[in-house]
DNA sequence: CATAGTGATGACATGTCGTGTCATCACTAT
DNA sequence: ATAGTGATGACACGACATGTCATCACTATG
């Protein structure tokens, strides 16, 4: 290699990360970045497809761990049982990587920001879509795997988000439960 | 005014619609949607905020309309009962705009195009948290509004979706009826 | 009819993003 | 030693997006 820089990735996101906080997601220009990381532009955009893209490492290794989860998963359960199942266990591994602190400043930086609440939504859009073909490699027909795979985000991301809002008192396990919960009573109301 | 160009909006919708068909979004330059059009590229961005939101135009009014009709409905009615009426009514104004051809053309060009569909996500975000508002304020306690509005969201995008698929064969009205038909099995079914 | 005001557009400059390309450096294997 | 490999730096460049000011057509008012 040429002039390498150990952790040059982790630098890049924790100097984004704080330059975000401090002055703003469209205030920080890539080379403030870079200059607080010490690299360069261009290798910025080595690690990073773009801009946002610093703050999402690692998410695009989500779906293929709930794809695994599904075809592991005993072939009795019924759509809903499932969801319950990849929920809680996913619950889990959410602070495996990062911690409690890190994931509420990554989210602040988050909310601040349109652009980036939108790279968020597509997150959740292609977990939905690792959903969808798992139900469907179970044998649910299409539309009832679609709406698996809404139902299920839906509940995680309410979960989720609740318990960061709480700045996770409940653990997530504690709240998913309880999102469910309230789905199962939503939706067993009178439709029509 | 100075040289007005009447209809410069839907020109240059139109230009860009077209020509993000032929070449691609990413590959058509707002020069080139501006020349065909007839303007400049200032003049492009003073109608839209970015590139994208050429295809979104008269979107932004969705909630409050969404916001409107949850105001005005019975006081009686369940959650469930008021995401039925909602849909089923959003479904008749959905042609009302712009008639079935170009929804499906626009709807190819979104398709082809990730930033696209990122923009879309996006849309149908707002029109949750509408949708999310309208829950509270008829007194729906803070979660269920939220759960309420997710499944209101999903039954309806999933409805359009499988609606455009099939080139709007069964109406829309049809389709949503079917799609929260098949939400209500899902959920009744076992879940843990 | 003259004139001032108004609103949309054109023209120009500029900053940032994101990419292509090539040189360079450190390290590795043989 | 020497060639190969992989990460980085340096530079150029096109596209996006915005600020600013001039200009033009149209309108209102006297």
């Amino acid at each position: 290699m040429g002039r390498w820089q150990p952790g040059a990735r982790e630098r890049l996101e924790r100097a984004a990360l704080e330059l975000f906080l401090e002055r703003g997601f469209t205030e920080t220009t890539v080379p403030q970045i870079t200059a607080r990381a010490g690299l360069t532009t261009r290798t910025f955009f080595r690690y990073f497809a773009d801009k946002r893209e610093v703050l999402f490492t690692g998410e695009e290794l989500v779906p293929e761990r709930v794809a695994h989860l599904m075809a592991q998963a005993p072939p009795s359960l019924g759509p809903m049982e499932l969801i319950t199942e990849i929920l809680t266990s996913s619950a889990a591994e959410i602070l495996e990587r990062r911690d409690l602190d890190y994931v509420l400043r990554r989210r602040a930086a988050i909310d601040a920001e349109p652009a980036l609440r939108e790279r968020e939504l597509r997150k959740f859009s292609l977990l939905s879509e690792a959903l969808e073909q798992g139900f469907r490699d179970r044998g649910v027909d299409d539309l009832t795997a679609r709406l698996a795979a809404e139902v299920a985000v839906s509940t995680f991301r309410t979960a989720v988000t609740r318990w960061l809002d709480q700045h996770g008192d409940p653990d997530l396990p504690a709240m998913i439960n309880q999102t469910l919960s309230a789905m199962r009573r939503l939706t067993s109301t009178p439709s029509a």
